[in-house]
DNA sequence: GTCTATAAATGGATAGAC
DNA sequence: GTCTATCCATTTATAGAC
């Protein structure tokens, strides 16, 4: 952490990384999503963007805070989404929004969402990560309501994994991404019952 | 609704496996489903059933091999569930039950089940597995219905994400199977719009 | 910021004894 | 079937020059 911009990392504080931090960071998602956080390599990341390893780690002290990195640049993406719709006016609307947004991530970045949602080293590590812990409550607030009990959370569970496994399902691979955006959207109103 | 408890879904291993090598199996889809395929090693494996590395590879000549053993074991269950299904009379008793049971082996194995769906080690290798494929195809024809275009695969892609991906979510774990159960059938119907 | 070089540990895999 | 012992490649990580 000797880094100059070494600002404490807030929940919901947007991280401002140097170009070469960028570079890796975007090349580990590529990467993680292909092969998973534990089949991704050091030597694969610095390969993919034409240094050393010993130039990574000058930016890394270890492997894990590039795992700590990517997910907070993806955490962020999220959190914009949930800005955007709790500004909204009505509780329909947030969850209109919130839901458009969502798919529109998922569908963007395809293959990434999957690491944040099921890969074990991503997810052990979200489960302990206090801020993605608040943009969840914050997330099934606007989709659920607040105050929702235990089994209220199963559409919201099931939600989750219909948009983001379905994003990256073998079987829609050859869907172009606006075909892809208006199913899942249409499917997603009808698991939450919201109109058409 | 709960006929699937009645009917179990198969034999979980066939016959043509050893005692050792179903041990490595069961122990390797426990790792797996813990730590990714690239995340467990053939240490792990050995440690976990207490004999070293060299037994492991005296049933199997490498660790492909074991992941292709384990994706054969849970196939073997999908297909049994199928077989199930297509007996049916009607195609919306078939996708009844084949929904059922499908949610049966997704939560009696929880955190699994998103091996098979998810790992990006068994996915490509699934990607080229042809009895795999024709699964899919079977299901799917079951699912909704045969001659479906590419289109028409997108909901069965988000049940099968929202199956998979909800039974693992954190946001259910404290949920108890038959509730979870319940849950999930009553909304896998609604995204097939089948009678509730 | 990037490099070469290297340490230390672990990974997959094999040989041969019991 | 299981063991000890070993080989070799790769992995994470560090030291120090430019």
């Amino acid at each position: 952490m000797s880094s100059a911009t070494g600002a404490t990392v807030g929940p919901a504080t947007p991280v401002r990384y140097s170009a070469a931090r960028t570079r890796i960071i975007t090349a580990a998602l590529e990467l993680f999503g292909q092969h998973g956080v534990s089949g991704t390599s050091l030597q694969m990341i610095a390969d993919a963007i034409g240094v050393t390893k010993a130039a990574v780690y000058h930016q890394f002290n270890t492997k894990n805070e590039i795992v700590i990195a990517v997910a907070e640049v993806e955490l962020a993406r999220l959190e914009a989404a949930l800005d955007a719709a709790e500004a909204e006016e009505g509780s329909l609307q947030a969850r209109e929004v919130l839901l458009a947004q969502v798919i529109d991530l998922a569908v963007e970045r395809r293959g990434m969402t999957s690491v944040l949602q099921t890969d074990p080293v991503m997810v052990r590590f979200l489960a302990e990560h206090e801020p993605f812990q608040q943009l969840m409550d914050r997330l099934f607030a606007v989709l659920i309501g607040a105050g929702a009990d235990a089994e209220a959370r199963v559409p919201a569970a099931m939600a989750a994994g219909a948009i983001g496994g379905a994003a990256v399902h073998p079987l829609v691979k050859d869907l172009d991404d606006e075909t892809l955006r208006r199913h899942l959207l249409h499917l997603a109103r009808r698991l939450f019952q919201l109109p058409d």
